[in-house]
Parts: structure tokens; sequence; C-alpha cells
DNA sequence: ACTCCCGTAACTAGAGAAGTTACGCGATTC
DNA sequence: GAATCGCGTAACTTCTCTAGTTACGGGAGT
């Protein structure tokens, strides 16, 4: 596991709930088959949830199951739910009032921008459904 | 400075050898403006040498000089002389064999592509010269 | 010869992410 | 209503990656 785990545990994990939708499963039996810790599953689903894709139940029967339908989220909302910007501005921001750095900063950050809005774009366009489908 | 400082070095520098592109510079003084170690310098601008961005000379009055002309030298150019793929795949190419796994990885692979060729395109539209025009 | 600067290796230090332990809370079950 | 089970969260420990640093060798000028 490297850098980015987060994004790869998310979509392995929905992934499988876009089997049985209505389903419950618990952290602990996420975490065995991704080969990770409760709480991890927990802190990464737990941005899920936040983003209205999952729902959490406590209590004797607790655990997640999907907040809509498997065809209705995409990998741009699983994505945007952890906040990771791929394309975040990979300049230090720390303007000194320099006129060669600040075009420099100012350039580069439209392009990262840009390109973050083209991968959001192209991630919107599979569901975890079709992930579901294709693997079969 | 954060990750990526790199880029950023090597971006800042290269914009203001654009200034006087026959000047000759030294790594301490690079280090010195851009607030870091001249051994850092040397690692990041040998890579732009690798890449036939720039030349080094040794000796009494050595240092660093473009090797081209700053508006045959893009954005691109630099990006991918150190090569930091931002779009690199996110997702652990350990296929367990599984089915499920194999297919998100296809997919979110085919998409990073995709978003790195735009980067890189978007990025050879700028050449170090325009960088240094704007920002006057 | 002497000096200056690049090239490279080896080590240190710091930041960031994941993994781990621990405990409180609510819901279910009996 | 007491016990159990699973989530929520905080605090700590590794682990990894990067930048920063020190040190030394070699070539090119003077
Ligand atoms: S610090 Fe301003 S351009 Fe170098
Ligand atoms: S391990 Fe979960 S889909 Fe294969």
């Amino acid at each position: 596991m490297k850098r980015n785990s987060r994004l790869s545990l998310a979509l392995h994990t929905l992934s499988h709930m876009a089997h049985a939708p209505d389903s419950l499963r618990k952290s602990a039996d996420i975490a065995a088959h991704a080969g990770t810790n409760p709480v991890v599953v927990r802190r990464v689903l737990g941005n899920l949830r936040q983003a209205g894709l999952l729902v959490s139940e406590a209590g004797h029967s607790g655990g997640w199951r999907l907040a809509r339908p498997p065809q209705e989220i995409t990998l741009a909302d699983v994505y945007l739910a952890l906040d990771e910007r791929l394309a975040a501005p990979q300049i230090d921001d720390t303007a000194h009032g320099c006129s060669v750095e600040h075009a420099l900063y100012d350039r580069v950050s439209k392009v990262m921008a840009e390109v973050e809005q083209t991968l959001i774009q192209k991630l919107s366009e599979t569901t975890i459904l079709e992930i579901r489908d294709s693997a079969d």
C-alpha cells in the first residue's frame, strides 16, 4: 500500500457493495477482505458517509450500507468525497511578491485546475455499477 | 516546501534564465536565491541536463546555461524531465487475480493516462519565455 | 600548482500516511 | 435493564518518501 490507498480502498469496497446493495457490512469484515484495519476502514468510509454515499448503523447488528442505488454513484463522487485533489497547486503559494514567481504560479495553477476538471469529468462517466458489470 | 518542490525550483530557475539566456549561473547562487541547498539544485538541474534542456560546465568559471533558446522550452519539457507523473496509477497494481479489482484498476488507469496526456498537452502550450514576458 | 564549481554518494531530519490501541456511545438482543 | 456488538474518535506508533546536509573526487579554467 503506497500513497492514496484510500481511494483504492473506497472504490474496492463500493464495488463489492454494488453486488448486493441492501446487505449490511461490518468494518471488521471489510478490513479483513481488504487486508487492512477496521479503524482505517471507518476513517475512509466515514468520508463517504459525510458525502452522502453511505450510511452507517450502530448497535448489535450495525454496519455499512449504500445510501443510494449503485447506478447513481460515480467514481467522481467517491473521488470528491475523499478530498484529495490530485492536481493540487504544485507550486508553493508563498508568493514572495516577485513577479516571475507570481506569473509562474498563475500559469501552472490554471493548468492544474483545468486538468482537475478533466479528471472529475472523466471519472463521472463511470458508475460503480458499471465496474461491477465489467468485472463479472 | 512541500511535495513536488522540484518542479517549482526547476521552473523558477529556468524562468530566471530566460531573462539572459547566455549568462552562466552557479549552483550556489541559484540555491541562495531559491532558499535551498546547492546540492539540491544540482540534483534537480541534473535531470534537466539529462533531458537536454540545460548544459553545465565545470571548472573555475563553470555553471549552468540554457541548452537552447527559451522559446523552445515548454513547461511540458520541464515536467517530463523530472519524471514525476502526477496521474500515476493511484490503485495499487497488486492484482489479486480478483476480477472486481482488475476491472477497477483498468478503468482508473485508463482515466489517469488520459488525464496525464491532457496535462502534458496543456503544459506544452506555454514556453518559459512566455512566463518571463507575462511576468515583466 | 591552485582554485573554483560540478557530480555523486551517504547520511540526517522532517513531513505525511497508514496502521494500531483504546475507550465511549448508541442500538440491538435477551 | 444488563450484556453485547459495532461505529466514532482520539492518541500513539511505524513506515516511507523527500528535502536538506556533509563530504569527497574530478575536471576546467587561472
Ligand atoms: S525570487 Fe523572484 S523570480 Fe526568483
Ligand atoms: S478482493 Fe474484493 S473484489 Fe477481489
